[in-house]
DNA sequence: ATCTATTCATAAGT
DNA sequence: TACTTATGAATAGAT
């Protein structure tokens, strides 16, 4: 209808799109008014445009959520209210677990154990002290692996230190002999530098090994066992 | 358009009025998917007929729950979404907090612990070691409660046994010198059933002060510091 | 449902 | 944006 037919497909050029829009649009609610009038239908026509403007249309005496709640229970579905009241029962179990996992924290806190007996009271503190002995194994695998660590690192730079030392002894002699220095000095400083890096190293490590015996980790806070 | 103009107005004839409103509700259908090809809108249309049959339209790619939803918020009316985003709000809270109240019931379960540091290990296990002192010093105060009140309650026994003792001897005596027993049999019987009942706690006490002192308490699990 | 005379909606032009 | 109008679409009433 119109001059000539056109095919249904998207309109390309942006101010016939929205001409069109407006046209089809108002034909479209006259349509929905007059059927509402002829056949004493409800109807709610929401509508929006490619720039997101809202355009509606609701049968006389009724309004939009009252329609769209009609349609809810046609529909049987339900579709909000089912979502909402998974929702409010995920909110419930959520509360309820939250508030397990308070009381069972509580508990391992040392709070709270008014309500207990004594066999409960037993029970957890076995599983508190169990507990206990499981994280301090862990602690101590974590400081076994870092001293291990730090070993290596000694043992290599002592490794350096020893060559270097004997590289410096080698150069000393030559030149007591007679021979030419020229830029030596340089490598001298650098391994002046790492082999001072290395005895760092050594002075840690001994305070580790303090740890290990006396369970002193510089810090008070920090006693083993 | 059809053989004849017709008014704009409720059809009484209840099968013309049918015809009508399925023929219209077609067109009015076609008109919304076409709406919605040509100028690239979004449009949900929902028809109640008189006889409360349900007809929906809606534009592929989307829902109504969307349309309305984007309706609520293009009107600012928020009808219940509001309620709604509030309660998920609350349900993503809740989750957090869920996963913090784990987490941390892991670790002081001694799991988990990989991500832990030498200084969070270190701290953990000085928490939880505290915990165990104060759940074991709950313990020893519930022990002790309950020796105390069995104590009380023996020495209450202690006395009553003590008194019948006294009141048998006495009518025992009075007997020998010729008096008449009537029907104090009875009472004697009562007060030996009352005295063996002490004997048995006598004999709890025993048992619990054992506890006391070596840590048993009839059961091997239930041993104590 | 299907048909068809008629009215209506609207595409394109102004 | 509004008006015009040729043209195709929608549909009222009949079958």
């Amino acid at each position: 209808m119109g001059r000539g037919k056109i095919e249904i497909k998207m309109i390309e050029n942006r101010t016939n799109r929205q001409v069109t829009y407006s046209k089809r649009r108002n034909g479209i609610f006259k349509k929905a008014q007059e059927l509402t009038v002829l056949c004493d239908a409800k109807v709610s026509l929401i509508m929006f445009s490619t720039s997101r403007k809202l355009h509606e249309y609701t049968s006389p005496n009724t309004t939009t959520k009252e329609i769209y709640d009609q349609y809810q229970k046609a529909l049987g579905i339900d579709l909000w209210s089912s979502h909402y009241e998974k929702m409010l029962e995920d909110l419930k179990k959520l509360k309820d677990t939250n508030n397990r996992l308070g009381r069972e924290i509580r508990h391992r806190l040392g709070q709270d154990l008014n309500g207990l007996n004594l066999l409960e009271l037993h029970a957890l503190e076995h599983k508190v002290s169990t507990s206990v002995d499981v994280i301090r194994a862990r602690k101590l695998h974590v400081i076994k692996g870092q001293t291990d660590k730090y070993n290596k690192k000694i043992k290599n730079l002592e490794e350096i230190h020893r060559d270097l030392q004997l590289n410096l002894r080698a150069k000393y002699e030559e030149s007591q002999y007679g021979l030419v220095v020229d830029n030596e000095a340089a490598d001298y400083e650098s391994a002046v530098a790492i082999a001072n890096g290395a005895s760092n190293l050594f002075a840690f490590q001994l305070q580790n090994l303090n740890l290990h015996d006396a369970g002193g980790f510089g810090s008070q806070d920090l006693r083993l066992a």
